[in-house]
DNA sequence: CGCTGGATTGACTCGGATCAAGTCGAGTGG
DNA sequence: CCACTCGACTTGATCCGAGTCAATCCAGCG
């Protein structure tokens, strides 16, 4: 069976057969679970690491006011930090966004597994820049760019992060988002999400219908004439 | 002589004289730079691990339009990510806000120093999830504050870190940031910056002139009356 | 003594939030 | 099979926070 978490960190340094077997057996016991369903949240003390192995997740805080603020999406592959335990507590919460099924792997594990396996570690440790680059990119999103920009910049995140793992077929992937949390996500409004989604559909940029992603032009440059005032992405800012 | 990234790693972990030892040869070597120098450009390929010694740097993004947004301030202690050098490209820039004091620290002599004193490795992985809760944090301000509880949130948050390296005195710490840097770093402009630190200070809440920050009422809970909606801190939310 | 990079301040505009109704589709229970 | 509900999506009207544009002020400095 596929493993996701394999396929992603075989994107990140060649793996031998021996690497593969060690992170199949260390993901080997996974739950499934509801939507919105916390894995863990602010406050609790860590425990194992998380792996997601199918379905969608996020990490989130929320302020004292209620307001939310999504931090990231895990998607199928994606894990939570690898020394997350050393941490007294969790600074923010991690949830399901779909049903997902989710492998824990201990503490004792996840150590025994990058010390036999160095390029398990070397693979883990690109990751993890990976992601704190993402939560930079997810900063300038906020701070500099309008909120269409915002939009389209999210949607093809995301859609290079799916076909990263497999899963896009004919310009198309599966975005289980509801509009809200995509507003929580973007700092923004469900009611201006939605006017920002129909006004780069019209345009002819994307199409998000019944859970399912359509990028039309995923070319970074220039697009979509004059009606945007500038390009969704720029390259090396994924 | 004092070492603040020595201090910063004590604040993690128990260091032994050993350990204080190993880290103070590895930080030996440290050149002088002139405000507004580049560490590393986006694009450049990773080198040694820089740690700051004296003085203030930033990591910021420049986008195609000429925007900037900064992600991160650095004050003396702080260093850029251990494994920096495994991406085949920086994704961000690191720039000298002042004069300052940087040391540089090799490869090799990073991965010796993390083998042979495990305490210095343990408060490198904690000092990163730090780092990386930080960033999430910047996330949650920039999407779901106003203007207002940015400008207060940073304040606090810089307050504290310069507390922790001892760099407060009399409820004040030296806050060499231009208002066009703040404004980078918050997303807005210069000029709104410049009205919302007046109406904080006004309120007497904080007060920001020559460098020098004064931090009237650091406590997170209420504050300020009625003039500002809410706190501009929470708990655990650093 | 004029130059230059911040810091200030005022007038005006506009992107998004807010408020308020609908609409549509998938359940659910009678 | 139909009425009812509940969650997600749409759409319009209105308001306000923050950006934009444009001076002005001020201190350090060549």
């Amino acid at each position: 069976m596929a493993n996701p978490f394999v396929d992603k960190l075989r994107g990140f340094v060649d793996l031998g057969t021996a690497d593969i077997v060690g992170l199949e057996r260390a993901t080997h016991e996974a739950r499934v679970l509801p939507p919105k369903h916390d894995l863990i949240r602010e406050g609790d003390q860590p425990g194992p690491v998380f792996v997601v192995l199918d379905g969608w997740a996020c990490r989130y805080k929320i302020l004292p006011n209620g307001l939310r603020q999504v931090t990231a999406f895990l998607m199928p592959g994606d894990c939570c930090d690898l020394h997350i335990d050393m941490l007294a507590e969790m600074d923010h919460s991690i949830q399901t966004v779909t049903t997902a099924t989710v492998a824990t792997v201990s503490r004792t594990a996840m150590d025994d597994l990058m010390e036999t396996y160095p390029q398990i570690a070397r693979a883990m440790y690109i990751s993890q820049l990976v992601d704190e680059g993402a939560l930079r990119s997810w900063i300038v999103s906020m701070g500099r760019r309008s909120s269409t920009e915002r939009v389209a910049h999210l949607m093809c995140e995301l859609y290079l992060r799916a076909s990263g793992v497999g899963g896009v077929a004919d310009q198309t992937i599966t975005l289980p988002l509801s509009q809200v949390i995509l507003a929580d996500a973007l700092g923004m409004t469900a009611v201006h999400i939605n006017r920002v989604l129909r006004r780069l559909q019209t345009v002819g940029a994307m199409d998000l219908r019944r859970g399912n992603l359509v990028i039309l032009d995923p070319t970074p440059g220039e697009s979509i004439g004059g009606s945007l005032r500038q390009s969704p992405m720029n390259a090396g800012d994924v």
